[in-house]
DNA sequence: GTCCGCATCCCAGTTACATCA
DNA sequence: TTTGATGTAACTGGGATGCGG
């Protein structure tokens, strides 16, 4: 017999848990793993595929057909891989049925094959179907495998890549709104300047000191809240403004 | 040229397991 | 020893695309 047909009898056999279809597929799930049976030795960890998947629903036939499909990818990557995860450490399960067929076990990943999936994806972030078979059997694992750690691995990245947008945003949206509370302080200022010194804004540009770092306009007479440096722009001052307000990483608080 | 079914790939979301504090 | 948090392998379902009939 075949393991593949064990694995269907075994498959069969299997009938747990509650509602049909999640079940089953949990079922098909332990194709993949290393699974020592509860039929054999706990520490014979000979792992038979469990095609039980062919038990599955209509609805997931298309699954089906692709893990044999997949599975026939690459017979003999398959064959050297379901019997030897030795290479990766698989834990023995906590199986606390008593059967112990059904319980998924969770391949790990060695470090070497870690660190060449990693090298291969720092090459490229996806594979083509024959970058995929060679670097299974490289690993001595499934294509499928091979497959699965490159779109986890794409997930990750893109997550990681997410948070650092998010801080960058978090960032920019705290510099904007500082910028935006000190423009309300200097118009309040100006509003201010303009009711009880008119004439200030008639003053002389030499009278004025222009501060060389941010180019404000000093010298108007300070204001008892803040004590001065209210901000005449001057001419383009507008724009300058506005560059403040759309530069949020320029250095404003300088002065 | 268009439609349909199928195969394949990828992604987002989820589940389940292993590990660690 | 137990337990909750975390990381991640593996899965599901669905959309997109290509191809042959």
């Amino acid at each position: 017999m075949e393991p593949e047909e064990v694995g269907l009898a075994l498959g069969l056999s299997l009938g747990h848990g509650s509602s049909g279809h999640h079940q089953l597929i949990k079922g098909q799930q332990s194709t993949w793993s290393s699974q020592p049976c509860a039929l054999m030795e706990p520490s014979l960890s000979l792992s038979l595929p469990a095609k039980d998947s062919l038990a599955a629903p209509v609805s997931n036939i298309a699954a089906v057909k692709r893990e044999l499909r997949m599975e026939e990818d690459d017979e003999a990557t398959d064959n050297k891989a379901l019997y030897s995860v030795a290479s990766s450490s698989v834990v023995a399960a906590a199986a606390d049925d008593d059967e112990g067929c059904n319980s998924r076990k969770k391949l790990r990943l060695s470090k070497e094959q870690s660190a060449l999936l990693e090298d291969r994806f720092k090459e490229h972030s996806t594979l083509n179907p024959k970058q995929k078979a060679a670097l299974a059997r490289q690993l001595n694992l499934r294509p499928r495998q091979v497959e699965v750690w490159f779109q986890n691995r794409r997930a990750r990245t893109k997550l990681k890549q997410t948070e650092v947008d998010c801080e960058l945003l978090k960032r920019c949206c705290e510099t904007l709104t500082e910028e935006n509370r000190r423009l309300h302080r200097e118009l309040q200022q100006l509003r201010a300047l303009n009711h009880a010194h008119p004439a200030a804004f008639f003053m002389p540009a030499a009278a004025l000191s222009i501060c060389p770092s941010c180019e404000r306009i000093a010298g108007a007479p300070a204001t008892a809240a803040t004590g001065g440096a209210a901000t005449v722009t001057k001419a383009g001052g507008a724009g300058r403004a506005a560059a403040h307000l759309f530069s949020p990483f320029a250095n404003s608080a300088a002065c």
